[in-house]
DNA sequence: ATTTTTAGTGTTATTTTTACACTAAGCTAT
DNA sequence: ATAGCTTAGTGTAAAAATAACACTAAAAAT
């Protein structure tokens, strides 16, 4: 037992983790065992311990929860209404988190603790737990914000990819139609992008010319005051 | 005493108060009475209640340490090195805010408590307790970005402003000289300014005309899908 | 009345963005 | 082998946005 002089809100962390799974824009969600909202999805999440950084909480219960490991994430936002759990005040600092679904043998081990975790389309996600509704909303919207300003849309996709790959990606977090020829034009003109001398396998139709991101020519133009922009 | 069966960090907020003083950026300082860090200058803050949001903590510790009320503000970040504060776990809530300065008789009130409260140029600041340095870093960084895609400037301009008072402005938070004429043209261009009927009083040289923002028109706007962007 | 200081105003060249349609390549089915 | 299907890949022109640039107007101070 811990005693302290005032009381204290328990703090958690949760997260949000986004997936590609060909043309469809994924999160991850594990369902509840127990009360409150037993039965229930939530996003994976747990209390801090004492000897680590709300960070580190989240990617240690990430690893715990769904054996994901290593993948981009930023924190998102901190929620702290007072009755968002009823088992008493609990202060909850949410991350969100973008991994490759193709590194996944589209698999996501189920926990220890028996919970399932189900990656559900970001449109037809199902009740959320406490509230996991809201932490989504905030989530989605800063992704939509962020891709636009930043490459962090490469982090969805498999190391090497097509332009056709990367433009549906973008159309699917933008929601929006983009053109081709206008897509590739600029894509391609920032410089940030190595054609590699590959091409795409086992497609029924023409294959396309694989690309990677050069993460490292990108941290040098950004270190220049380059800023990326789609 | 309160007794829980986990051991729980403290929770905090500090807040980064920006102000305009004709043509200085500055942020608000507390000076601290006690150890740790006494002497030093910290960001107003303080122990999140466990009967209120983050939030409202940040304005309740503003009000008391300061007499500011009703200002914009944003939460910034939640900061939870393990060692940053000396005398145990606390995790902090930080959030930065903009006042119009001259709402106030620039003099903002000592606190209760006897600290002096001072208002410090963005670029001299002197050295600051626990993490603040960086809690400053990560604020500043966030309001030059945020400024250029959401119209949050005219919370540090009074009411009635010339348009060399917002380029200026303009110029302070992104330090980078603009083009008069091309500032004008584009912000008039919004069509988020009202001429007022008045203009400047009191300057030795041609009077400006005097703006407001039209912040029902923003909202309007915003609802529609326009963005502003400078 | 002269000087000083800031307000206020348009045009042109350059760059960026948008709109738009056909051929190329590879596989599939016959 | 050929016809058909599907996606890859490519350029140009019009429109819009941005950038560069310098003088006159107004008010107060001398």
């Amino acid at each position: 037992m811990y005693t302290y002089e005032y009381p204290r809100p328990a703090l958690s962390v949760d997260c949000v983790i986004f997936g590609l799974n060909d043309d469809e824009l994924k999160v991850l969600l594990i369902e509840r065992a127990h009360d409150p909202y037993a039965g229930y999805w939530a996003f994976p999440g747990g209390f801090v311990d004492m000897d680590e950084t709300t960070e580190e909480a989240a990617k240690r219960e990430l690893q715990e929860e769904t054996g994901i490991q290593n993948m981009y994430m930023e924190q998102l936002y901190t929620f702290s209404d007072v009755n968002r759990d009823p088992r008493g005040r609990v202060v909850s600092v949410a991350y969100y988190a973008l991994v490759k679904l193709s590194d996944f043998t589209n698999q996501v081990h189920a926990s220890s603790d028996a919970k399932r975790a189900e990656w559900f389309q970001v449109n037809h996600l199902p009740p959320l737990a406490f509230d996991h509704a809201k932490i989504f909303e905030v989530a989605f919207n800063r992704l939509k914000g962020k891709v636009r300003y930043q490459p962090i849309g490469f982090e969805l996709l498999p190391e090497k990819f097509t332009l056709s790959q990367l433009q549906k990606l973008y159309e699917l977090i933008l929601d929006k139609e983009l053109d081709k020829r206008n897509f590739r034009k600029k894509i391609l003109s920032m410089g940030l992008l190595v054609e590699l001398p590959e091409r795409q396998k086992g497609v029924s139709h023409r294959a396309a010319k694989l690309y990677k991101f050069d993460k490292i020519k990108y941290k040098e133009l950004e270190a220049k005051g380059f800023s990326f922009e789609l």
